[in-house]
DNA sequence: AGAAGGACCAGTGGTCCGTA
DNA sequence: AGAAGGACCAGTGGTCCGTA
């Protein structure tokens, strides 16, 4: 699973950044929604107390659930790259380098990333790893009695973090979640977009966008179910629906309904007609 | 919770006698006429409006956030008797006492519970409301291309506390699911523990712990998957299973593993065999 | 004693925003 | 500037325990 020469491009270079010592939460500020989070997401007041946090400067809180002693099976924890196996080391510089995955950048199927980079084929394949642990999660839990997820939860991002693939992260993965739905529902349209936004010389950010609208189309043609698109899919299926994209597929709907109303003079029941317009 | 004395004088009887004189025809939630054939006044009080703001003496931690507020998050706002929306001290509690659902007894199929009491049709007659608002909620966030829930969730609760089924509340519902299980399951099976435990006298505690043992042999017979044996029944299957019974479950493999492998002198890969034992 | 349920809490889904 | 991810927060599942 792990040891695919994939890890090992990873491996190769992480970038770094000087861990925090100390850290306050001084700054705070307004809103600033960036360009995908279109939900309104009501940070109250953070100002007024900006106080009563910052507790954890330990990334790695000690849990005390019973689940804390897992077993640790495969997936050796070393040759990660990560500070060489000590915790506390700063070898060059006074500062302990705190270290991050390479950007990606858009590659087009097959090509590998070099320069301080990674492929696409390498964010896909971190889904592929995702599926993986979540599989383990799902056996360990249905060994022990537990309830059993189905979906790539916190708990498998954990349990990531813990059998080593501290290159796994809840933002990142949650943050592509629809690129990898492209790709898994329409390889041949992601593999265009990913040569036409590499020939363009597109950012990941702009080919990251790009990948919503082929998404909504899909949805359309499934009457606008895009949690259906998910689930009939067995690897998708496993992913939550990213917010932005269930909210475009419900706007498109909307919008082909209006459409199709304006022009048939007809609504169903429910205000939104869910058939599917345009064929 | 807010208020949630008066409003909740509806359905079944309640605790508690004083209640308030007035009653105007709010109308609001569609109500399912229950099986127990009493003839209810399901009403929600419009003019009291007995706050009774921490009468508890925080013996705890106070929570930050005032509940409160979250309330009226929602939209599609129904209208019902939600007091005046006053919230200042509601002076006299002479007047005023709190209310609460009279407990359950064991009562037979059919049998219509007096005095007070509660009986285990109008109990499984609550998870029927559940259902039917899991229903109202689903319904209503495909419209507004939400998530929609699978289960009965906070949400869900919310929601019928909304309009206007105050007396069901979480703690209870989930009290009892196993019970509703077996009801679900073997209809037969649960009216004769029904009859045996009225009819031996026992409280509601005696037979709600009876419950247990069918389906712990029900989910024997399921290759011991209690999650499967719920998500194959459509009326059970919005419901979580619940902590206990899962535990049981597992317990009672692990109990027949061993047996069947003292014997036997055998065991599966995951060292606890899941095939069914004893046939 | 037996029970109903308000309210608490650890851990969740979701993603912002300080960081580099 | 473009991007990675630590860390935050509102709301969840679960149920304890003060209440009656």
């Amino acid at each position: 699973g792990l040891n695919h020469a994939l890890d090992a491009l990873s491996q190769e270079g992480l970038s770094e950044e000087p861990v925090q010592q100390e850290r306050e939460a001084a700054a705070s500020g307004g809103e600033a929604n960036n360009d995908d989070g279109r939900a309104k997401q009501r940070r109250s007041t953070k100002k007024s107390k900006a106080k009563k946090k910052s507790r954890k400067k330990n990334k790695k809180k000690k849990r005390s659930s019973p689940e804390a002693e897992a077993e640790e099976e495969e997936e050796e924890e070393e040759e990660d790259g990560w500070g060489t196996g000590g915790s506390e080391e700063g070898s060059e510089r006074s500062v302990v380098e705190r270290q991050r995955e390479h950007p990606f950048i858009v590659t087009e199927p097959g090509e590998v990333a070099r320069a301080k980079k990674n492929g696409l084929d390498y964010l896909f394949h971190l889904y592929e790893q995702c599926r993986h642990f979540l599989l383990q999660v799902q056996s360990l839990a249905k060994e022990r009695g537990d309830k059993c997820p189905t979906k790539v939860t916190n708990q498998v991002f954990r349990y990531a973090k813990k059998v080593g693939a501290s290159y796994i992260n809840k933002p990142k993965m949650r943050h592509y979640v629809h690129c990898y739905a492209l790709h898994c529902l329409d390889e041949e349209a992601s593999n265009a977009l990913r040569r036409a936004y590499k020939e363009r010389g597109e950012n990941v950010g702009a080919w990251r966008q790009a990948c919503y609208k082929p998404l909504v189309a899909i949805s359309a043609r499934h009457g606008w179910d895009i949690d259906a698109v998910f689930n009939a899919h067995p690897r998708l299926s496993i992913w939550y629906v990213p917010t932005k994209l269930r909210q475009l597929c419900h706007l498109a709907r909307s919008n082909a309904a209006a459409a199709s109303t304006s022009v048939l003079g007809a609504t169903s029941s429910d205000g939104l007609p869910p058939p599917p317009p345009m064929f």
